[in-house]
DNA sequence: TGACTGAAGAATTTATTGATCATTCAGTGA
DNA sequence: TCACTGAATGATCAATAAATTCTTCAGTCA
């Protein structure tokens, strides 16, 4: 026999993601994909759990590209604030477009975020490798000032930059205002970068 | 006659206040704030136009505390460094708390997001208010470096505490997170304003 | 005249029911 | 044994009607 089951994932998965993508999450049902696969719906227990895992294994592969780009980026040559800027900048459009072009995988990054919340978690620690990776570089190459985590650092930096990453979802800015604020955000945070961070001493009273 | 205007659509906003502190603003009905004035529900309408301009006009009583403690927080004569932490830690702790204590006030919270957009953008330039003046301050002082536009300065401060402004709607994270995040993030933003911003000059590639 | 009422209409919410759907699993056939 | 089916089950959703609630406004009273 040549078809393993790996090869009957993957075709239940793409079954879905064409349903999803022109139907909707919630108007695909899973005796439709089944249908698709010519099997039954009980079937596609047999390789994803439930239906949010077939939409956490779309956004999954969606990702995969997304990824590819984010290690391009932080493999390049130019100077590591150019990189940094890039990644937030590529990220920020990126999946703008992908929301804004179909509503229907703005439909799956809310059903997700609500039934997944670690998934997003996943998500950030994936483009925190790349972030670790230019700072470090930063760092080595003397462009930042020493510190003592990167990790930490690139944490810091996904909070500031946390209304960037699901444009639509935390704000209706249009993609234009978007930018200009994702400039001036990044502009703050490259200069405290190259100039050395201090840990905050206040009593706050 | 002793009783102005004023003085009933104060007595609306209380009774209305009360209610929905209480019941929270789904279960408070115009007829129930009415009778608790001894008034019709229609009369209400003389004082304000709908259902949702008592709960806007009930968060800015709310905010009222807020502004003063912002202005407060503006005006000490402690380093600027030290009154923008200041600002951004009272804001978050405060409405955590707020949030957290009663979900009541949450859900008007939600409901004004929804229904009155705009109101978000008047808070944050109330806050933006004392940000300006506190920035001013550092520059002055030569504590920043200088820089073109302290409004515009302010609203990147405000993009990248985003995450902090409601904490309970756009993440989960417990108080304690909360703090270590908003205190790293703060010290990139200090930092960069003490050493100087350089607007972006990247072709994106 | 100006504050207010209460009935009426429009809009929204709630309750209820029937249908659909996700998920499970005993059983089939190769 | 293994891939799969299809009926059963409980949960969720859609549709409809009933009830409640928001909002308006002609008219009352002081």
């Amino acid at each position: 026999m040549t078809t393993t089951k790996t090869d009957t994932r993957e075709r239940i998965l793409e079954a879905a993601m064409h349903r999803i993508m022109h139907y909707g999450y919630g108007k695909t049902t899973m005796s439709e994909i089944a249908r698709d696969c010519g099997m039954s719906a009980g079937n596609i227990y047999r390789f994803f759990a439930s239906k949010i895992d077939i939409a956490e294994a779309m956004a999954r592969t969606l990702n995969q590209a997304i990824y590819q780009e984010y290690a391009r980026i932080a493999r390049s040559d130019r100077p590591a604030s150019a990189r940094l800027y890039s990644l937030f900048r590529y990220g920020m459009e990126t999946t703008f477009e992908k929301l804004d072009k179909d509503a229907k995988i703005l439909e799956v990054a809310e059903v997700l975020a609500e039934e997944r919340p670690i998934f997003a978690n996943e998500e950030l620690a994936q483009e925190r490798i790349h972030l670790v990776k230019i700072l470090d570089d930063g760092v080595a190459s003397g462009e930042f000032a020493p510190m003592n985590d990167t990790n930490y650092t690139a944490e810091m930096l996904q909070s500031a930059t946390m209304k960037f990453r699901y444009p639509q979802l935390f704000s209706r800015l249009a993609l234009e205002k978007l930018r200009r604020e994702l400039d001036g955000t990044v502009a703050i945070l490259l200069a405290g970068l190259k100039c050395g961070i201090e840990p905050i001493s206040v009593n706050a009273e």
